[in-house]
DNA sequence: TAACGAAATGACAACGTTGTCATTTCGCAA
DNA sequence: TTGCGAAATGACAACGTTGTCATTTCGTTA
């Protein structure tokens, strides 16, 4: 057996081994039902015996296409990794591959920034997750040519974005409070920084102030269950709290475990609704109603319109996904 | 202004416009010293007027390579987010892109057809992320020229590898408690198929052999609290356990939540290790002490690899990434 | 001013594919 | 056997870069 010490066998290789022209080792490729069978046999017996492959670069350079969507990581957390899954199987499922630049901590990175680096990359088209509020957001343009899709809870005056819909979960957690008899509802928030906190927030007050009711202080956390710890101890001496909204779930159960060490009972005393249903992976026979994101949804959507609107990058259009309420007993229905 | 129709610019058109040869254009592109300023100026203008952008198929079909590394993830997971982390910030670093393909739930994908798929692609090596025993493992060759690094548990015949220490952290997490006087270890698995739960089973086996002990029969979990529950209430049963190490920390949890319903204290009367250290994520005051992996170091170690045998693809290594005790007061001093 | 070496620039081929259009081969009817 | 249309194949250019080597321009010194 001869080795091969070329370094790249081109498809002018396999051609010359297989006794054919060029042209037509790249109809047994791209049309094979347009070479006779012989000669199609031949040819791919001479790709094996070589160990053809096909060149990407020079594909790609006469194609005018990559097959490869472009998605920038401005940060990558929990909730990313579904919607990362979700925008990775359905691209699998149209044939693209997915390329991927992240934001390193530390490192500053605008949209333009991002969309100038990922534009050098071999894509089609890009999709941007963003959770964090960023300085040139609302001033950014995206390439004219370059379809852009941006994963964010915030409208985009020029390109088309895709949101879970947090402002209407907190909303239904609080009108679910409210159809229970409950006569108000305190939130404690996740970091000051985080869209996602900034939203639910927000939902969360529209929904009280839709029924007439002055929305309390919120209380700050920073997500995880020691601040929402610290909130439970301080609800747990306000009289009238009977229902509460923690951003997270970490943060609601640091509320319940404070109210329970407060001699409180949930649901009796105090009902609470957290946020991304992922207690119950943690704590057995968890009872924590909680509002959930379709994450994995939010990112077949996100590649979907990408890939929709790669003939006409210019075309916009908003997207949200509503979220869904997990119903455990943390909530008690004050009417009983 | 006059609009720009034409599809793509190229270093042609922008030679034109600023009046230079096309050659030039790429000069001030690759070595901008080498080009006299007021040339420089002018093609930077005409670059800008028109909006240039650099092709990426035509320059990588020139050079012969790409800059990107590519990623095939077969599970996409909790810890697997910090390793892709890791993988994404070292490649930034060392100015490579990614390129990735995951395996889509259902779909059975073999390590050779993961590597034929990726070999379409614009990839100068690449990274495998396998949690799970495949079918072709041992008998998988890489791509002669493509550099191919996989990130196991597992030691492979002919590609580097990139691991946890798992087996070592079960046994560092193991003599931990042998050392305080503890004189067995019970054992709670994850679910059975997945490596992780091997090989920290097996650490566990080693360790106890060691120091002369017959291993008990380990108990069945499947990573999630419940699993734990169901063990916690078995082995309060058992007069001789004082010590229980649970692969993961929600079982742990689970584990633990059953010895107190059974009325045995944590860590009085049994003492009780986990894995990946996240209970604190989620439990306010959490005591468990736990074994925690680098996942992020795997990642960099795993991209840090890839880039160092991009000129010698068939070089093979192993690492061994250690894992870390994170002590908490789980764990009593029988000694004491 | 002429001559010279260095710096700056340009012409042209090449990378490995696919599209266009021309040519050859084939099967079949006359 | 000839002729004909369809099927199969081939020659060549083109995609947008970079490398090689030749040419022009510049600044300096004799």
């Amino acid at each position: 057996m001869a080795t091969m010490d070329k370094k790249n066998v081109s498809m002018n290789d396999v051609a010359i081994a297989a006794g054919v022209s060029l042209k037509t080792v790249s109809r047994v490729i791209n049309e094979p039902d347009s070479v006779r069978e012989s000669t199609r046999d031949r040819v791919h017996a001479a790709m094996e015996a070589l160990g053809f492959r096909a060149n990407f670069a020079a594909r790609s350079l006469k194609l005018g296409r990559y097959g490869c969507i472009g998605v920038v990581l401005f940060h990558l957390s929990g909730g990313n990794v579904d919607m990362i899954d979700g925008i990775a199987d359905a691209a699998a499922e149209r044939g693209f591959a997915l390329t991927m630049i992240k934001k390193r901590a530390g490192e500053k990175m605008t949209l333009a920034e991002a969309a100038r680096r990922m534009s050098q990359l071999p894509v089609d088209g890009m999709i941007f997750n963003l959770r964090q509020m960023i300085d040139d957001f609302d001033t950014f343009e995206a390439p004219k040519d370059l379809k852009t899709v941006i994963i964010t809870s915030m409208e985009h005056p020029t390109c088309s974005t895709v949101s879970d819909d947090q402002e209407g979960g907190a909303r239904m957690a609080c009108e679910y409070f409210l159809n229970r008899g409950h006569k108000n509802v305190y939130f404690v928030s996740g970091k000051k920084e985080s869209l996602s906190s900034q939203c639910r927030m927000k939902g969360w007050r529209a929904a009280l102030e839709t029924r007439g009711i002055e929305p309390p202080e919120p209380l700050q956390g920073d997500w995880n269950a020691d601040s929402g710890y610290a909130a439970g101890l301080v609800l747990a001496d306000k009289p009238d709290c009977t229902a509460v909204l923690a951003a997270n779930d970490c943060m609601a159960n640091g509320v319940m475990m404070a109210l329970r060490d407060k001699g409180l009972s949930v649901p009796d005393d105090v009902s609470v609704i957290g946020f991304d249903d992922e207690l119950y992976k943690t704590i057995p026979n968890s009872i924590l109603t909680s509002v959930k994101f379709r994450h994995r949804e939010l990112g077949v959507r996100a590649l979907n319109e990408v890939v929709a609107g790669l003939e006409a990058p210019s075309s916009r259009s908003r997207t949200l996904v509503s979220g869904v309420l997990v119903e455990r007993s943390s909530v008690k229905d004050l009417r009983a």
